[in-house]
DNA sequence: ATGTGC
C-alpha cells in the first residue's frame, strides 16, 4: 500500500488529512488485498484531491472498483453540504446517467440455449455502436420530452409500462431538469441517438440466474434460480458527453470566480447555489433523463422481441430495478448523527438505499434497495440489496461493477476479438459486436474481476448479495 | 464514456 494510507479494518482504509496539502476530511475506500495489487497511485491521489474541496462532508469516498478518472477516481463517492459546498462535472463523469437495469422473463435455460436467434433479434432491434442512429422519430419536442421526464416520457409515448417507473431510481426521472442549460450542440447531438445502446462497455445481456444467496430478497425482487433474464447497461450517449464539457469549460472559469483553490483543474467546481451551479445540475439533470428514457425505449425493443421469438407479453416481462452509476442528487443523509439535505456525487458508484428508506418501492422497504451490478463481457453479474451500513458508512451507496485495468489502446494491441469471440463461444456465450475493436477493448480481462470487487462490499456490509446471473448472449457497441 | 486523441 502507498506510504501514508491506514488500514482501518479488513476492508477498509484510510487517507488521512495531511496525505495531500488542503483536505477537509479524510479518504476512506474499501480494498481487498487482492485488488491492492492491482491499485492505481493516481486514484488514491485523486480520493485525496477531492477531499480539498469547499463543504465535502464527513469524507472522501472510494469503492472496491476504484480507478483513475478525469478529476475524481471512477468508484468515487462524495457528499457536499448545500449552502458551503460545491457541485463539480468530474464527480458524475462524463457518462451522466449511465446505468443499469434488469428485466425478468417467465423462460428457462433451456427455452434460450442453442437460440443464438434471440440475440440476432436483438441485435436488429437495438441500434448499437459508435455512431448508432436512433430507429424513432426523433425532433427537438421529442428531445425536450425525454429530457424533461425520462423514463415517464418513454413510458406516456408507449414505449414500456406504468410499473416500470416505480421499479427506477426516481422514479425515472429527475424534477430538476432544465433544459435551457444544454447547448444546442448537446441537443443536435442528442436527437439522432435517442434509444441506442452505444459502445465501449455498454451492453445488452441475456443472462441466466445461476446462483441466489439471499432467498428472501430475491423472492421479493422477483427473481428465481434458472430465470432468463435481460440487462441494459447504457448511459445519455453524446448528449450527456457535451452537457459535461460544455459544462466543464463554463465551471472552470467560475472556480477562479469563486475563488476556489483546486489541487487539480479537472475538479473544476461551483458552489451548489451558484448560477452557474445550478446550470450544470440542470443540464446534468436533463442528460440524466435522457438516458432514463433510453433505458426504456431500449427495454420496450427487448420486450418486442420476446413476443416475437416466445410469444411473451410485455407484462409478463417485469423490470427488476433500474440504477444509475454516474450522476449527482440532492437526498437525505444522517451527518453528525442529524439529518439534513446533501448533495452525493456518486461517479462509477450505485445508491443502496437501506430497509426503511422512502425513496425504494414500498413492497421492497423491508429488503432494501435492488442494486444491480454489471459484469463486464462474458462474466457474470450480480444483485445485491442495499443496507443500513451504506446508509451509515457510504452515504447509502456501493460499487458499480468491474472497472479497468487495461486502457482501450491497449486492450486493442495485446487481444484479438475474433479469438475472445470463440473462447466466450465455447463458454456457450454468443456475442454479437458491430466490429472486432468492440469485442477487444471489452475483452473480460481489461476488467477487475466483478465477483472480487462484490465480495468486498457484500462482506464491508455496504450491500448484500442476492443473486449471480450468467451470459449466455450479448450484444454491444 | 465520446461524431474516440490541442
Amino acid at each position: 500500500m502507498l506510504a501514508g494510507v491506514v488500514q482501518k479494518g479488513e476492508l477498509e482504509w484510510e487517507v488521512p488529512i495531511g496525505f495531500v496539502p488542503g483536505m477537509r476530511v479524510p479518504g476512506k475506500f474499501y480494498l481487498s488485498a487482492r485488488l491492492e495489487e492491482i491499485l492505481e497511485e493516481g486514484a488514491v491521489r485523486q480520493l485525496a484531491n477531492v477531499a480539498t474541496l469547499p463543504g465535502i462532508l464527513c469524507c472522501s469516498l472510494a469503492m472496491p472498483d476504484i480507478h483513475w478518472g478525469y478529476g475524481f477516481p471512477i468508484g468515487g463517492v462524495a457528499a457536499f453540504d448545500l449552502t458551503e459546498g460545491v457541485i463539480s462535472p468530474g464527480g458524475v463523469g462524463f457518462d451522466i446517467n449511465c446505468g443499469v437495469r434488469l428485466l425478468a422473463t417467465p423462460l428457462g435455460q433451456r427455452d434460450v440455449a442453442g437460440r443464438r436467434d434471440l440475440i440476432d433479434a436483438m441485435y436488429q432491434a437495438v441500434p448499437t455502436g459508435v455512431g448508432a442512429k436512433s430507429s424513432l422519430r426523433m425532433d427537438a419536442k421529442t428531445l425536450d420530452g425525454m429530457m424533461m421526464k425520462g423514463a415517464r416520457y418513454a413510458v406516456e409515448a408507449g414505449y414500456g409500462l406504468p410499473g416500470d417507473l416505480v421499479r427506477c431510481e426516481e422514479n425515472g426521472f429527475m424534477k430538476a431538469a432544465d433544459v435551457k442549460a444544454v447547448s444546442g450542440k448537446a441537443r443536435q447531438r442528442g436527437v439522432p441517438q435517442g434509444g441506442t445502446l452505444g459502445s465501449g462497455n455498454h451492453f445488452l445481456e441475456i443472462q441466466v440466474v445461476r446462483e441466489i444467496y439471499d432467498p428472501e430478497a430475491a423472492k421479493a425482487f422477483g427473481l428465481a434460480e434458472g430465470q432468463v433474464c435481460c440487462m441494459i447497461h447504457c448511459g445519455s450517449r453524446g448528449l450527456g458527453h457535451q452537457v459535461c464539457t460544455d459544462h466543464i469549460k463554463i465551471l472552470e472559469e467560475s472556480t477562479r470566480k469563486y475563488h476556489i483553490r483546486l489541487p487539480d483543474r479537472q475538479l473544476a467546481c461551483a458552489p451548489i447555489g451558484s448560477p452557474e451551479g445550478t446550470a450544470y445540475f440542470g443540464a446534468m439533470a436533463a442528460s440524466a433523463n435522457y438516458a432514463w428514457a433510453n433505458r426504456q425505449v431500449i427495454t420496450h425493443a427487448a420486450r418486442n422481441v420476446f413476443k416475437k421469438l416466445f410469444r411473451i407479453p410485455h407484462e409478463e416481462i417485469p423490470l427488476i430495478y433500474d440504477v444509475a452509476h454516474n450522476v449527482a442528487k440532492i437526498e437525505e443523509h444522517t451527518v453528525d448523527k442529524k439529518k439534513r439535505m446533501v448533495c452525493v456525487h456518486r461517479k462509477g458508484a450505485t445508491r443502496a438505499f437501506g430497509p426503511g428508506c422512502p425513496d425504494i418501492p414500498a413492497d421492497l422497504s423491508s429488503i432494501g434497495q435492488p442494486v444491480i451490478i454489471p459484469g463486464s463481457m462474458g462474466t457474470p453479474s450480480f444483485v445485491l440489496k442495499g443496507t443500513r451500513g451504506a446508509m451509515e458508512k457510504t452515504f447509502g451507496s456501493t460499487c458499480h461493477g468491474a472497472g479497468r485495468v487495461m486502457s482501450r489502446s491497449q486492450a486493442k494491441k495485446k487481444i484479438s476479438g475474433k479469438e475472445i469471440a470463440e473462447s466466450l463461444a465455447r463458454q456457450g456465450i454468443y456475442v454479437r459486436a458491430p466490429n472486432e475493436a468492440a469485442i477487444s477493448d471489452e475483452a473480460p480481462d481489461v476488467y477487475k474481476p466483478s465477483s472480487e470487487v462484490v465480495r468486498v462490499v457484500h462482506e464491508a456490509g455496504i450491500s448484500r448479495l442476492v443473486a449471480r446471473l450468467d451470459p449466455v448472449g450479448v450484444i454491444k457497441g
